[in-house]
DNA sequence: TGCACTAGGTTTTAAGTTGCAACTGAAAAC
DNA sequence: GTTTTCAGTTGCAACTTAAAACCTAGTGCA
């Protein structure tokens, strides 16, 4: 096969890029949602998400070589496949709730059903939020990027030092 | 323009296929991380991005559509066109922040420059996480669907009553 | 053993999308 | 008043997606 599409600008090293040839296409967050809601076999991704047979193989093999599913033939019948998500799949839970919240706050009326809650209190979670070393809750505002090499890892805050590889977030 | 693509299954109520009819298309995401790093104007994200002219013009009358940008042209310069996150696109940063350090987590050799910070401390933010309601930080093993009728809201946590639509998550 | 059926794919073909390059039209610069 | 710049649009070829038909190994059952 081909490859007519660029790869997504490699400029400024960031991870988007990378994090967008594994999961960026059509119908991967919606596969990696049903991986979590315990999806496992092919036919049942088919009828699940309502996708066509010929992209949910080819979304699956993909999402296989990225180590973000893994691909086992199941014991007991082998005519079976089971899907199961990878550590590197399950760590993409964060971002999925990210987006999910973020779909759900400003979607038109979507009350939201079932609610993700912790098993312990079985209360909904938190929104989830960029978090300071001291875990304060950051906006867009508070934020800005410092170049690797200046960037204070444990040393107390040496007060406001006017460094010139500091660049502020957003909009003004 | 017609329209083959079904919209994303409706099943489960759920903000994932929502947020995906917004920004599920390749080149949303650059185009807001470069909308985050204060880029404005056409030519810019032209030139910043390396994406094609009319896929560019039809990504930013679309992303302003559904209100994640604002386009409004230059009082200054009336040729120039001005596109700048609204609330709604400025929301995304979480999503956005949560992807990329995945992204950074698990490809292989980004060191990842420059670092996002707090402008208070100059120290890198936080991986975002899954919290709790007390602010516990929750992997996919603490978390389950509970039905809305049924969530505790401020109560007291009553025991391990054992409900019917409670539902793990994840493999087990 | 033979036959129907299932799971997980491929193949085929039409329809839609993307990327490049060339063009446009209005506003600014010279 | 000619040239340049900005923000698009248009035309076309290459590619991707979707739907439906087909394929192949493995199961269930008589």
């Amino acid at each position: 096969m081909g490859k007519l599409r660029e790869p997504l600008s490699e400029v400024a090293n960031c991870g988007l890029p990378a994090a967008l040839e594994a999961i960026g296409e059509r119908w991967s967050f919606m596969i990696l949602r049903g991986a979590f809601n315990g999806v496992r076999h092919f036919e049942e991704f088919l009828t699940e998400i309502g996708i066509a047979r010929n992209i949910l193989a080819n979304r699956l093999t993909r999402l296989t070589e990225a180590g973000i599913l893994h691909r086992s033939p199941c014991p007991d019948d082998r005519r079976r496949v089971e899907y199961r998500l990878t550590p590197k799949g399950l760590d993409f839970l964060t971002t999925m709730i990210a987006l999910r919240q973020w779909g759900e706050r400003w979607a038109t009326g979507v009350p939201s059903n079932p609610v993700l809650c912790d098993v312990r209190d079985h209360k909904p979670i938190l929104p989830v939020t960029i978090r300071g070393h001291d875990d304060r809750i950051l906006s867009h505002m508070d934020l800005c990027w410092i170049d690797a090499s200046e960037v204070k890892l444990e040393g107390r805050s040496s007060a406001t030092d006017e460094s010139a590889n500091v660049r502020q977030l957003g909009s003004g």
